[in-house]
DNA sequence: TATATTAATCGTAATATTGCAATAAAACAA
DNA sequence: TTGTTTTATTGCAATATTACGATTAATATA
């Protein structure tokens, strides 16, 4: 029905599934390498270097503030937006503890 | 409108992309989660175990065989799945060096 | 062969996402 | 104040995703 049934889920689940859809948009990952990249802050200096339209990269970064993955603060008329190291890291850890699995046995039917 | 730009993006950013979409639902995260528990593969053992119907089970598994994440063969009436290693193992690498950039400098303006 | 079992596919409804034009809001400058 | 610049919000169209009932396909078994 294009709704998730997220109540069926473990919370860790849902969580993995969250921080993923951040990243499950080219955009946003364009966003996120762009902001590690540049030592200083950007603003919609992000519309520039990405070629989507000011509404669609606001629209992008909200998602992305909203998850805790980047701050944003105002510096006059612009905005800065960087990376929130900290959660980054607490979103690096659960995505890692998703990733780096081990598969108990090696030998299977596949 | 729904659909994304890919064509404006580097194929890097189109990659990570499309494996963190394989996540970016609490369902492919339970299939997962369950395949790398299990030592033995598994079959429509996934739809007891995750409470949806057979065929949303059925769609899940085949965007992530389609994205090469695991694999399927057929015994007698039943299907097994399990976790292609070493597709994993290129998943994880990809979204590693993703992942794992850091911040060129830490004092910005937020 | 007929029947059961299991999984894939089809069709469709409900909802979500992506993208942008138009507009509003906020901060500064003249 | 008036205009300028920058970003956020609104509203909407196009497309994608999620979910499942019904059906089909494939295999095994009686």
């Amino acid at each position: 029905m294009g709704i998730s049934k997220t109540e069926i889920f473990t919370e860790d689940q849902n969580t993995i599934a969250a921080f993923a859809k951040a990243f499950a948009h080219p955009a946003r990952v364009a966003i996120l390498q762009h902001l590690f990249k540049i030592d200083s802050c950007i603003c919609g200096e992000l519309v520039n270097e990405i070629g989507l339209a000011q509404p669609t990269i606001s629209q992008h970064l909200r998602e992305l503030k909203q998850l805790g993955l980047i701050k944003g603060s105002v510096e006059g008329t612009s905005v800065c937006y960087c990376i929130d190291a900290k959660n980054w890291e607490k979103m690096k850890k659960t995505m890692a503890q998703f990733l780096d699995q081990d598969i108990v046995s090696k030998e299977n039917c596949c």
